[in-house]
Order: C-alpha cells, then sequence, then structure tokens
DNA sequence: GTTATTAACGAAATCCTTTTCGAATTACGA
DNA sequence: TCGTAATTCGAAAAGGATTTCGTTAATAAC
C-alpha cells in the first residue's frame, strides 16, 4: 500500500501525468470532463501530492517554523496555539523549536528552520540575544519573519507587539486609583524591550499622578521566576520598607510575592496589593486570585500568521513588502489581589 | 544570495556532482584528498543539502510529528520539550499538531502527518477517541508510532507509559498513612484508560488497607478542570459528607478543591487533606503546596524519541521490530495539602 | 477548400540529491 | 610487457510534481 502518484492516475485514466496535475490544479487547458474524471478518481483513491516533489519545483514548502524562548510558559503556549490553528486552516504545518533564552541556541535554532526551507519564521527574540545580525540573514533569503512578543527596533520586518508602556501604565495607574502610594516594581531583566518598556509605563504612571519616583522600590528579576518574586518581598518586609502595592512584569514573580505575604500573614490587598502581567491560567487559581494584564497570545499568534500570509502573498506578486508593527490590545484584569 | 547546490560545489572545484555527494557521504570511492577538498569547500561557504531534493532519493524526511490533545497544559509542554530536545540531537525537526481532545481531529491530523512523510508520529490519544483504526493505518506506511501517556490495549505499536495504578495507589496510601481514612476520589472520565486505571489504584489502596470502598465518594470531572474540583467540593461540604481527604485525578481539579476550602475555612490538612496527580508547576506555587504525583513529561518525550530511534534502525536492517511498553517511574512529591 | 484560431493534450525539461554502474586510470604481480 | 586488480571518478537514472512549449484535432473564418 505504497503512497501513490500522478503516474499510477495517469496510468489508471490512461491520460498522461501531465493532465492529471494540470487537471487537479484547474488549468484552463484541460476540458471540463477529463477534470472531473480525474478529481472524482483522486479524490476516490485519496491522492494527495508528494509535498517534497512539490517543493523543487514550487519552492513552497508549505511549513513554517516558530522559535520561542521557552516551552512551557502559558504566554507561549499561547501563541503556539494561536500560529498552529491557524496554520492549519491553510494547510501549513508548524516547526516549532526553543531558544532556552540563549543567544546562540536561537541562531543555531534559526539556520535548522531556513536549512528546511520553510516559508516563514515566527520568533520571540530571547532575552539573552544582544546582536540581530542573525536576523538580517533571513531577509535575504526566501523566507518571510515575523517578530513577535519582545519588541525591537527591526524595521526590516513586521511585527506583532503589545503596548508594553500602556499596559504597565494602566496597571499602574489601577492600584493608584485603588489609593496605594507606595508601589514597589519587580522588573524584568535590563536588556530585553519589554522589559524596560514595562518598567518605563510604571515610572510614568506615578510621575502623572503626583507619586515621586523611588529607585529603591525597583527589584531586578533576572529569571522571571516565583523565586526571585519570593525573595524580593521578603527583602521588601525585612527593610521594613514602607510599601502598600507590588506590580510585577509578569505573574510569576507576583505570585512569588504573594506567597511570601501570606506566609508573612500580611493581608491582601489591605495590607499590599500585588499585580502580575500576562494573566496565565495560574493567576485565577490562586488564593486570592491576582489582578493582572491580559496578553492575548492566541490572537498575537492568528494575527502573526496572517501577517506572513499577507506578505508571502505580495512577493508572489512581486510587489515590494511594506513591514508594519501590530499592536494588540491588553486588558486589565481585575481580581481579589487589588 | 540563493541556496547552493551540489552543482555551485562542482562547478567551483572542478569535479563532478556524483563525487561532491560522495566525498560528504564518506564513500570509500573517493580519495582522501577530493573529500577534504569538498568538505572544507562545503564548510566555507555552509552548503547544506537540499532535504526536499534528498528525501525524494532516500525517504527520509528527517522530520517527527507530534499530536497531543492539548498545547498549553504543562505536562503536554514538558512531554514536547523532551521529543524535541532529543530530537534536535539527532538532526530531526518536529511538527506540532493539537487534536483538542477530539477524534475526528486527531485523525485529521494524523493524516496531515502522513501526507508530510513524517518518519516517525509521537501521539497522545484523546480522551474522546473511542476506537483506533486510524491509527492500524500508520502501521501500513513507512512512518512508525510511539504511543504516549494514554496506554491503550494496542500491541502494534510501542508506548511510554506510566503505571497509573501504581502511582495512584501510592498516593492514597500516603494519605492512609498520614491518619485519613475517609478519602474521596475526583475522578477522570470513564473512557481514558488512565482515568480508569487511577481509580482502581484507588480503590485498591482502600481495600488493602482496610477502608471499605464507597462508591457515594467518587465524583466524575469530564474536563478535568479547577471549576469541577471546585464544585465537588462544595457539594461534599454542602451534604456534610464526612470526608477527611481527597485525591484527584490530576492538579487541576485539586487546586479547584483546595480553593473551595480556603473560602469555607476548612484547615488544610488538618480537617481535609488534598493530593493531586503530575505535578504542574502551579502545584508548587499555591498556597499550601500541592501534593502530588511527580509525572516525569520531559523523560517520557525523550525516551519516546529513543525508542522511535531504535525502532527506525531496526527497520533499515529490516530486522523485525519488536513493540514493547515502557514504563516510566513516577514519585510521590508530599507538600503542605497532606 | 484553404487558412487561421482555439481547444485539449502530452513530451520533455526542471528542481536537487542519491546511487548504480560503467569507464578510466593507476598499481601490481607474473 | 601484458593482464588483472584496485582505485578513483563521472554519466545517467531515479524520485514525483510542475510548467513550458509544441503538437494534434477540431472549429471558425474567408
Amino acid at each position: 500500500m505504497k503512497n501513490l502518484t500522478l503516474k499510477d492516475i495517469a496510468a489508471a485514466l490512461n491520460i498522461s501525468v501531465t493532465t492529471v496535475s494540470k487537471a487537479l490544479q484547474n488549468y484552463p487547458d484541460v476540458s471540463e470532463k477529463t477534470k472531473e474524471r480525474v478529481k472524482a478518481y483522486a479524490e476516490k483513491v485519496n491522492f494527495k501530492p508528494n509535498s517534497f516533489a512539490a517543493y523543487l519545483r514550487t519552492h513552497e514548502s508549505k511549513t513554517v517554523g516558530i522559535v520561542i524562548p521557552r516551552l512551557n510558559h502559558f504566554f507561549f503556549s499561547s501563541i503556539l496555539r494561536g500560529i498552529i490553528s491557524e496554520a492549519e486552516k491553510h494547510e501549513y504545518m508548524t516547526f516549532i523549536l526553543c531558544s532556552d533564552e540563549s543567544y546562540e541556541l536561537e541562531k543555531t535554532q534559526i539556520n535548522r528552520l531556513l536549512n528546511k526551507n520553510v516559508d516563514g519564521i515566527f520568533l520571540s527574540i530571547a532575552d539573552k540575544t544582544h546582536d540581530l545580525s542573525h536576523i538580517q540573514n533571513i531577509m535575504d533569503k526566501e523566507t518571510n519573519l515575523i517578530i513577535f512578543d519582545k519588541y525591537s527596533k527591526l524595521t526590516t520586518c513586521s511585527s506583532i507587539v503589545i503596548d508594553d508602556q500602556k499596559a504597565s501604565y494602566t496597571a499602574v495607574e489601577h492600584l493608584i486609583k485603588k489609593g496605594k502610594k507606595r508601589i514597589a516594581h519587580f522588573r524584568g531583566p535590563l536588556l530585553p524591550q519589554n522589559s524596560i518598556d514595562r518598567f518605563l509605563g510604571y515610572r510614568k504612571a506615578l510621575e502623572d499622578h503626583g507619586i515621586e519616583y523611588n529607585k529603591d522600590l525597583v527589584f531586578i528579576c533576572d529569571e522571571i521566576s516565583d523565586r526571585e518574586g519570593y525573595d524580593h518581598m521578603q527583602a521588601i518586609l525585612n527593610k521594613k520598607l514602607d510599601v502598600d502595592a507590588v506590580f510585577a512584569v509578569a505573574d510569576l514573580p507576583a505570585i512569588g510575592a504573594i506567597k511570601c505575604l501570606i506566609e508573612n500573614n500580611i493581608k491582601i490587598p489591605e495590607e499590599i496589593s500585588v499585580m502580575g502581567f500576562s494573566n496565565w491560567l495560574i493567576s485565577s487559581l490562586i488564593t486570592p486570585t491576582l489582578s493582572t494584564i491580559d496578553q492575548p497570545g492566541e490572537l498575537m499568534g492568528k494575527k502573526a500568521f496572517q501577517v506572513f500570509l499577507e506578505e508571502r502573498d505580495a512577493k508572489k506578486r512581486k510587489e515590494p513588502i511594506v513591514f508594519k508593527k501590530h499592536v494588540i490590545e491588553t486588558t486589565l484584569i481585575e481580581r481579589k489581589s487589588t
């Protein structure tokens, strides 16, 4: 029961391979009658053209690749969902690779994808990536690149992002409206743009509401882990810093903070409020539930694939591609922790 | 800057395409001198053979596919990690597809993979899959199949599983040793084997320790969600059932139960203990931390890929493939909830 | 009746690598 | 020196779909 080929169909119907191929692709120079015949037979025997042979001629692999920094991360899983489900609708298959936040691996993975001749690469830049020349290489090839999540200043490809500064501003403003005035910030690493932007949004919200920015209330979470959130919170308590709210760069550090507060019998949100970022599933499961910013990963994934399709078609029509930055809306999710 | 081919190298070195190909593959009928020359040049220009053209001859796509029921599930993400990282080591790329627990989609996805001529398919059977004929089809093709997680009675392929009954037995025994006697069970759907096995382990543990099995203490979680865990727990409290512990089929329902207990001001574990299953990240983040069974997803993924390689090689050597059931060890994780 | 169009089909080249098999060269033993 | 064996190389076919271009047959036009 080997896979059958155009040749087999041609032989069965007593016509040429050429005609079979054309019939299946609706070429105008095949009569309706033969088209019917061919299609009916192909359907009957469940014929699917061999994608490898097809690629050789068309240079379309009907395949895309994703490189993300981490795999079992709720947000990235959501992005995967979005891209994969949209890809399926358009008969594309998706390779997944993981950079583990490493620059070197990111380069390797991209090259792996290029060697597999994927039509598009969806990339979320690793935290540790410091230079972008490996990305420039992609532009020279036939492969399209779409960047999401971590916004970079690259203007040579489209990107799907959220407005980190604005979202972060909204979050902090929410805390202020709740009467909080001494708001600490557990920020992310110094390098990635989104971690910088969230910090800037935090500072701007404070300033706009007449609260003086105090750098002693800013703590760095290099790994963006719950452990760091826990430790920073404990440090705040130990130093008896006057703090009535914490805004974390992501849900995990926020949850670490909550854990610490519970252990120290500090009331949330009465004494100290906690605000996360991303809206992981877990943020609705802990007690108290965590207020956060919803970052719609699945939507971003879907959008990313649509942008890819547009650029692919523009390329086919030999039109110049206009790269755009697509900003996806975020929403504030208010829960028990504020 | 197009991708270069054997032809380009041949032209540059003034030898034939054949010799270039053979040199790169260490054929014995190429002199050491030319091998050096070819390899050095190929390295220099970073030549990588076109995988599509190669497939046409070798019928090896160096590609595998994974079909899992859900994407943003901690356990499945871990399995992905395992398979993908192992696959990378062996120069394989991995397609990911999701069946959303649907039988129809599962069939579709498998066919998609077969049409892409993957060398192997890793499948975790969907909860709603009731018959396995679509899987039998795979056996006829050149593609290898490895099943994991949900064990089925299929003897025509290898599987990577845990001993659900034993793990579940250990979990319940742990509760009993802690002095609990009225242990409720939030079980999974009726169909999947692992949900059945966990139930059986629960019942056996009770019986072996002289506790009478009471079917009124068993509740079904069809979706295996936190919501169901919460609702069942609330029902138990409302009915004032005499219960001093809960063993859930998975971490999510267990967490739902904990949430309910906290809201009702019931002390965990003093009044009611809670035990989960799977050891999701979240189980260590909630308060109180959740005791559970560690199901080593990444390890299972790695093992799965290794089994695939063995079967691939056996096939190459035309040896008959002996299908095996590989049982991965689980461990009890004791935390604050018991 | 002859020529120009159009419709319908097919031969063959192409994509790039792998592999078989035959040719050419060199080495070697007798 | 000749024949045989070992060594090294390359021509060509194969793999399966796509596409260009040419051919045939049928129809229209004059």
